[in-house]
RNA sequence: GCCGGCGUAGCUCAGUCGGUAGAGCAGCUGAUUCGUAAUCAGCAGGUCAGCGGUUCAAUUCCGCUCGCCGGCUCCA
């Protein structure tokens, strides 16, 4: 007799030990039908698990987020028992679900994505055969015995101490596997091969080298296509692209990883940064600068000889070794050593625009998001213990203020001491507390990494979610505790004595230039008005009207528009379509009409045309609309 | 850096089972003068990524180099 407690706190008592399945079906048979998995106490399960004693029982359905990641998990099960059934010599490794999906490393020939169908529709064999999906539990020896002729296999067992081992058969399939799983293979009902790549055993370098197969599943065909459509869509947005068709910035040979900014590119960057300075003006800030090459001794000094040299660009002159600034910081800390400060003067807020560069891997370069030379919005403040709280309390209002300007949400996690550190157990405790309580104060949730702090302190990320719900790190604020040390920075405290001061570094929008390839895809190229390249184009309906069209041209740059004129002989419908394309948010349709009353007829991105606009009236909406930087493109609403 | 794929005109792409290339768009010239997403015609445009090898002949086959794309963090 077994006592099972639901959820919503009712009771049900069972006859000997009945299975999740018995349990569920006793709800009733189409609740069972929607059942995945359950949890034991809080402990994933399979339904075809038996209660063994009173217990918290949970189902999970087809509903539950949890659902879908046993789902991919079943389906990297299917893969790779359809790739053993194609591929004989196969030999399986590890094979875990990942958000979206799934993938198997699997030592194999190499394949490609034109392998994929054939190995779809072996998988589309196994989801109708609807193989039960059975778990076994067995002793260590036995899975070796099993697992003779796998030696992956048999390394992961090695390594499993004290745990159950437990298996799944599925048909003539069986996997080494934690689980919980499906019921049965048919389960998988919707899925897709994505991607094909090399990954190590273990990740390491100099072990085997695998494939890895990525999928993704779903419990329906119309949750599949969602998913594509959303791939679909991100690539539509890429970035690359779009600067390109946009004439926003370019890559040459040249200069692998290093960007080129175009004159439209230029437009948005500065926009970018003016509102950056207004902002940091505000917020207390003032703007330093510092060189772009220092002396190795400074390298050794900040310790970024030691533990970052291959990822620094280095040069001899006058046989002296000097490295190309790969972070801003060390520049930073001469500026505050120069001369003594007193307490009075904290905390001292430095911001700097600066251009860093790094040798990144020539094969994780990607567009504007993963760069060699970039400039950061760093900032280093410098202040008293007293200070740690309030500081970082407005460094998270400043954040809010700048990501709501572009209309991004953004959530913060807290990452704590790690395993390698340096300072104090009690220098630790302050400054995390010190975080900590900032965030409290601040309001919203956040989420804590134990451990993943930096080896020089404890830091705050801000990870920002876009128009389509891609979350992206970008800002990042730091407690530093070994530079103001390593430059041994201080200030004369009210008692007279030297002190160590606080040190954060900070960055809102983290890399400018992968910040100016988020806002690409965020606003799929079509900007707001005061982040627009160029605000307007002049469409002269003739030619005979250009050189009205030119008149206006030279006044309207007079009133600060970026203006463009489109004088070509073309028809209006062409010159419509190119400033379409171009992503031009008005388009100013010069006719006789709008000669003759001096008025403008306004045509919008999204097709809409407004006639008999005054100069006056559109000068206003744009400037308004420019100077308190809206959101969105419609300058007909508030 | 490693694995796989790719590199043909400014862009998007076709093509050559080895006999030095073709379309659309963009550009230029001319005609057209047009009221809200492509007017028409003509012209021009290429060391087929670079270097080397095989061959009577290489853009094509082979090797190397460079660059780009997807991965290389997710742990039975």
């Amino acid at each position: 007799m077994v006592n099972i407690t639901f959820p919503d706190k009712t009771k049900k008592s069972f006859e000997n030990n009945p299975t999740g399945f018995d349990v569920a079906k006793s709800i009733s048979e189409g609740f069972a039908r929607n059942c995945v998995a359950m949890e034991i106490d809080a402990k994933p399960a399979d339904l075809s698990s038996k209660i063994q004693h009173d217990a918290n029982v949970r189902f999970i359905t087809t509903n539950d987020s949890e659902a879908l990641h046993i789902l991919h998990h079943t389906a990297a099960h299917v893969m790779a028992q359809a790739i053993l059934r194609l591929y004989k010599d196969a030999k399986l490794t590890i094979g875990p679900a990942i958000e979206n999906g799934f993938y198997y490393d699997i030592d194999m020939e190499s394949i490609s994505e034109e392998d994929f169908s054939k190995i779809e529709v072996e998988m589309k064999k196994i989801v109708k055969a609807r193989y039960p999906i059975k778990r076994r539990v067995v002793s260590k020896s036995e899975a070796q015995v099993l697992y003779k002729d796998e030696p992956y296999k048999l390394e992961m067992i090695s390594e499993l101490n004290g745990q159950e081992i437990s298996f799944y058969d599925q048909g003539e399939f069986t996997d080494l596997c934690r689980g919980p799983h499906l019921p049965d293979t048919g389960f998988v009902k919707a899925f897709k091969l994505t991607k094909v790549s090399g990954a190590y055993w273990r990740a390491d370098q100099n072990r085997q080298q695998l494939q890895r197969l990525y999928g993704t599943a779903f419990f329906s065909k119309k949750e599949l296509d969602k998913y594509l459509n959303f791939l679909e869509e991100a690539r539509k947005r890429d970035h690359r692209k779009l600067g390109s068709a946009l004439d926003l910035f370019s890559f040459h040979d040249e200069a692998p990883g290093m960007p080129f900014f175009h004159a439209r590119g230029m437009e948005l960057w500065n926009e970018l940064l003016t509102y950056w300075r207004e902002e940091h003006c505000a917020a207390g800030y003032v703007e330093t600068k510092t060189p772009i090459m220092l002396h190795k001794s400074l390298w050794e000094r900040s310790g970024h000889w030691e533990n970052y040299r291959e990822n620094m660009y280095t040069t001899v002159v006058d046989d002296t070794e000097y490295a190309i600034k790969p972070m801003n910081c060390p520049g930073g800390m001469l500026l505050y050593g120069m001369r003594p400060h007193s307490y009075k003067e904290l905390p001292i807020r430095a911001a700097e625009i600066g251009m860093v560069h790094r040798h990144e891997l020539s094969g994780v370069l990607s567009g504007l998001f993963r760069v060699r030379a970039f400039h950061q919005d760093d900032a280093h403040i410098f202040m008293r213990p007293d200070q740690i709280q309030q500081e970082i309390l407005g460094i998270l209002q400043l954040v809010e203020r700048i990501y709501s300007t572009f209309g991004l949400t953004f959530h913060l996690e807290l990452s704590t001491r790690p395993d390698k550190s340096i300072g104090s157990d009690q220098q630790w405790e302050m400054a995390t507390k010190g975080l900590r309580s900032a965030l409290d104060e601040y309001g919203n949730d956040y989420k804590i990494n134990e451990g993943d702090g930096a080896f020089y302190g404890p830091k705050i990320d801000v990870h920002i979610k876009d128009a389509i719900g891609r979350t992206w790190q970008c800002g990042t604020i730091q407690l530093d505790m070994s530079l103001p040390e390593r430059f041994n920075l201080h200030y004369i405290g009210q008692d007279n004595e030297r002190h160590r001061p606080i040190m954060i570094h900070r960055v809102i929008f983290g890399s400018i230039e992968r910040f100016f390839g988020i806002l690409v895809e965020h606003f799929a190229g079509k900007f707001p008005l005061w982040l627009a390249p160029v605000h307007a184009i002049l469409l002269p309906i003739n030619d005979e009207l250009a050189n009205y069209a030119s008149e206006l041209k030279v006044m309207m740059q007079k009133q600060g528009l970026r203006i463009e004129l489109d004088d070509r002989s073309e028809s209006l419908k062409k010159k419509i379509r190119d400033a379409q394309l171009n992503q031009i948010p008005l388009m100013l349709t010069i006719g006789e009409k709008e000669r003759e009353n001096g008025t403008l007829a306004i045509r919008t991105l999204d097709g809409t045309v407004k006639y008999g606009i005054s100069h006056e009236e559109f000068f206003n909406r744009v400037h308004i609309h420019v100077r308190l930087r809206k959101p969105h493109l419609d300058i007909f609403s508030d």
